[in-house]
DNA sequence: AAAATAGTTTCCATATATTGAAACTTTTTA
DNA sequence: TAAAAAGTTTCAATATATGGAAACTATTTT
């Protein structure tokens, strides 16, 4: 099993951010990953966990029972965006999806 | 404060592939977008376009016909993280997710 | 303009994601 | 250590995503 690599990472556009903001004040998290299956369910933990809410508190946040927040957690089954986008929107989390390719990787078979 | 930057090395075998340009220049194309599933069909076709590939073609990298290519694309309906990555796995391109937020934020109602 | 190719839509079946309720287990607190 | 709180699992219903087939429209090519 893969554990749960968190990482930190303050990236030139959260600086600008800051410097447009009030000094020093706000604090940004970014967590980026490769998108798997697998690790959503880590992610949305994750930041429940820092915003110091139960899974029945995020529940009542999407209007579903905490047994539904656990079930996404725990990673048991596929998602779709739509849910995906919910649970991030109650937990005022701005999601990025990034797409990078390279050029002239490409063969048809 | 870090910047853990991992830009991917180039293999020997993308060089290889590589029709034009130098040595060296591989050219990495980046897509970043805050996630919304207006989007994410306009996403796929850009990305096919890339690749100069019909529907079909590209139906045909993941087991499924043109129209289901066409409906994704077309952002028809809601979609599952596993139909994404299937899709942008055929294409050869590298899906990230990444998740913002503020601290302090968060207000529980 | 006709033919060929590419993309879209509809109809329909099947698989499965979403969800609640309640019982259960684990963790925390008094 | 007993009670409370938090998290997990199971059972079951419903909604909907996936997918194929075929007819259709739009675009490109000759």
């Amino acid at each position: 099993m893969e554990t749960t690599k968190k990482m930190k990472m303050m990236s030139l556009d959260q600086l600008k951010d800051k410097h447009l903001g009030e000094v020093g004040t706000i604090e940004r998290d970014k967590y980026e990953f490769d998108l798997k299956i697998e690790i959503l369910g880590d992610m949305i933990k994750s930041v429940r966990k820092e915003r110091h809410l139960t899974q029945e508190q995020l529940g009542e946040l999407i209007g579903v029972q905490k047994s539904q927040i656990s079930k996404l957690e725990r990673n048991t089954r596929n998602v779709t965006i739509e849910t995906i986008l919910k649970v991030f929107k109650a937990l005022k989390a701005n999601v990025k999806f990034s797409i990078e390719m390279n050029e002239g990787e490409f063969k048809v078979a």
